[in-house]
DNA sequence: GGTAAACCCGTACCTGGGTACGGGATACAA
DNA sequence: TTGTATCCCGTACCCAGGTACGGGTTTACC
């Protein structure tokens, strides 16, 4: 019982040249082909583009969801999930350290009333000196589904 | 006194070409020019390009950037700054909430030792069921300098 | 057997914030 | 005056993760 792309795409809940371009990234497996050469999708894809969105949604990007997949569709696998959530964890919650800071300046900025970005005329202006370390590191941090 | 480009990138930490671009989308004015055709800038341009740098690093986009300085040059400015900072915030919040929610999922994998994104084995596995409520929604969000 | 919906393919376009390139002109110092 | 550093301009390219387009098949249903 194959299924073709429209009705895979509909279930798994994204767009039919998504499945093109998964295919072209190699997360998706190569189907099958009917005689007029529509492709012929199992009932696993659809599980696997869930699971493809599941890890998107953790904050893993296409190409470690594509190594993920990889690493463990081979035998013996190593812990390389374990490995990688938790190194995504850590980045995560730099990217919340991040927010939190710009949070706080955002804050600030409200408290002290100013009113204009250029001429500000409140005393304790803090715009001038907004200044969070280590920013432009990491993550632009894309977190959607 | 006036400063020729490189000079003017340079001291606010920008690149040349950038000083073109944010020309194009309005953010700082279009400088005198030499009889050469080379820019003039006025000193006032680097002060300009680094409240500039503040705001994305608030979070601001450079469209937003664009509105608070037009807001900011008419006279009799409407709080708008503030307004629009407090908006702001909620959505730093929302942002750092749904990072919060990506964190626990994440810390669960973590936790129940899964192995493999596909054929995970262990007990209580919490991949398929990864499901955040509300994902999809604002905001990418790169937050960088 | 007709027709409409679904599918095929390659390729271009989108967002945001820039950066890079190439060929030609200008500015400034020796 | 000549060298070279800097600047000019338009345009193309970068990242990620898709989405859209157009013209040509195939499938499904009546």
């Amino acid at each position: 019982m194959s299924m073709r792309s429209g009705q895979v795409a509909e279930r798994a809940g994204v767009n039919v040249e998504t499945l093109r371009y998964y295919e072209r990234r190699g997360l998706i497996a190569v189907p099958a082909r009917s005689t007029g050469g529509h492709r012929a999708y199992s009932e696993d894809t659809v599980a696997l583009l869930r699971v493809i969105k599941s890890a998107q949604r953790l904050g893993f990007t296409l190409d470690e969801v594509a190594e993920l997949l990889a690493a463990g569709s081979r035998r013996h696998p190593t812990p390389d999930l374990r490995t990688r959530a938790v190194a995504k964890l850590k980045e995560i919650e730099q990217r919340m350290a991040d927010l939190a800071t710009i949070r706080a300046s955002l804050q600030q900025l409200v408290d002290s009333r100013c009113d204009s970005l250029t001429g500000c005329t409140c005393a304790d202006c803090p715009i001038p000196y907004v200044d969070l370390a280590r920013m432009g590191g990491a993550g632009t941090g894309s977190v959607q589904a």
